[in-house]
DNA sequence: GTTTTTGAACTGACTGGTCAGTGCAAAAAC
DNA sequence: GTTTTTGCACTGACCAGTCAGTTCAAAAAC
């Protein structure tokens, strides 16, 4: 009902990942393939309705499966998007954690770790804005049946950036009277608002371009002259 | 359904304000009181549940009123979940002008701007985290019925920090490089995602205690032995 | 007596989930 | 190498339940 006429794939879905498909496991790529057009469909229908106002039915249609298929491949609406946050932030996690990484086997410092995980969110959001926007308008409900699902990644996530606030404390690099916790928190939560600002609102900027704005408010250069 | 038994109000509702209510304007106080327990209710249950997944009969039922009750204060469950969105972000953009007019009254600097409205988005997000909640997971979503009045109040709250951030930068107290609506984007999302872990997962922490660690974050006190 | 609230019954549209059946490619049987 | 069987993946009409919104007479509240 609500996209008009062609029946044929939207395009604009955001693609999560492949997991495991190609390579040595043979596993049946068929129902691989299709599951992914499932997760394409329901991540950005999710992303612009919620996971209320979203049926079944367009989630089929979008995908271009019949309705049965979902239920085939998912043993509910419920465990279809489950499945989609638990893929989602796997991804981000470990981009994350590459990041840091790759920043400490380079002997950067723990603030250019902190920046290189700047970016690496960017770079996430910016390749799956609509998962981005469904996780941020689900993360801090209550009283719902993925809540548990939830806090288990969201903690995955977390912990990296806190991982390397910990350290650069334990190094000296960081005042011992910060928050780990509590700027963790903070730091992911600037990412998240101006990378959403950013493609809600000044989508053709460059990531560059909002890298370096976010960098220079890290580094606190932002008072005096520049 | 969902709450067992006692249907007496649960009390842990969180009322947005009283707008106009006393004083000088006489208004009929009994539709307004009513309104308000509406308010409450369904502040709290959307926060929860979301939107299209509350019922207008819990919301009634948390308010302790009859469903047409509903109906003859307001034309629809979206007018009613609208006049919400506008009430509750109102609130918040006359506080941070406040705690900005303040400071600058005081003659504080422009980062003590900075700081004090930090510390009225804490307040108001201590005052009513269900709203702030519900806010957050709608504030990025598209093709949905009251975008544009979301649009417009959010314009008004981030155009309080971007207002400052615009003298500070005039003044010469703000590097002129640095870029006003992203840095004001990621400074909100800063106070929002530090303030909701804070609510959800260390609740028992004092506000001074969660303003004094954004500040140093703010004031870019991360860095060193400290 | 006017405004506001009540509460229960009703409607019509919509939705998650089901299930008997179809299509088809590879294996098995011949 | 042709025919038959197998079973996985998929289909889509259908059902039982739910919900926003309506209606209205009667009761409260002012």
């Amino acid at each position: 009902m609500t996209s008009s006429s062609g029946p044929a794939g939207a395009s604009v879905a955001v693609r999560i990942g492949t997991m495991e498909s190609s390579s040595t496991t043979g596993g049946s790529t068929r129902r691989e393939a299709t599951r992914q057009k499932l997760y394409e469909a329901a991540v950005t229908l999710i992303a612009e309705q919620g996971f209320s106002a979203t049926t079944v039915d367009e989630i089929a249609e979008r995908a271009g499966v019949a309705k049965g298929t979902v239920y085939y491949n998912f043993a509910s609406k419920s465990v279809l998007f489950e499945e989609l946050l638990r893929h989602g932030v796997g991804l981000l996690t470990a981009s994350l954690r590459d990041a840091a990484e790759q920043t400490a086997r380079e002997g950067g410092s723990r603030v250019d770790a902190l920046d290189a995980m700047v970016r690496a969110g960017l770079v996430f959001i910016d390749r799956y804005p609509a998962f981005t926007q469904l996780y941020v308008a689900e993360l801090w409900r209550t009283n719902r049946a993925w809540q548990s699902t939830l806090m288990v990644v969201r903690q995955q996530a977390v912990a990296v950036v806190e991982g390397v606030l910990r350290e650069g404390v334990a190094g000296g690099e960081f005042s011992d009277e910060i928050d780990v916790q509590l700027t963790a928190a903070a730091l992911v939560g600037m990412v998240l608002v101006a990378a959403l600002d950013w493609k809600s609102f000044q989508p053709e900027r460059s990531l560059d371009d909002v890298h370096a704005a976010l960098s220079r408010l890290l580094q606190g250069r932002v008072s005096g002259k520049g």
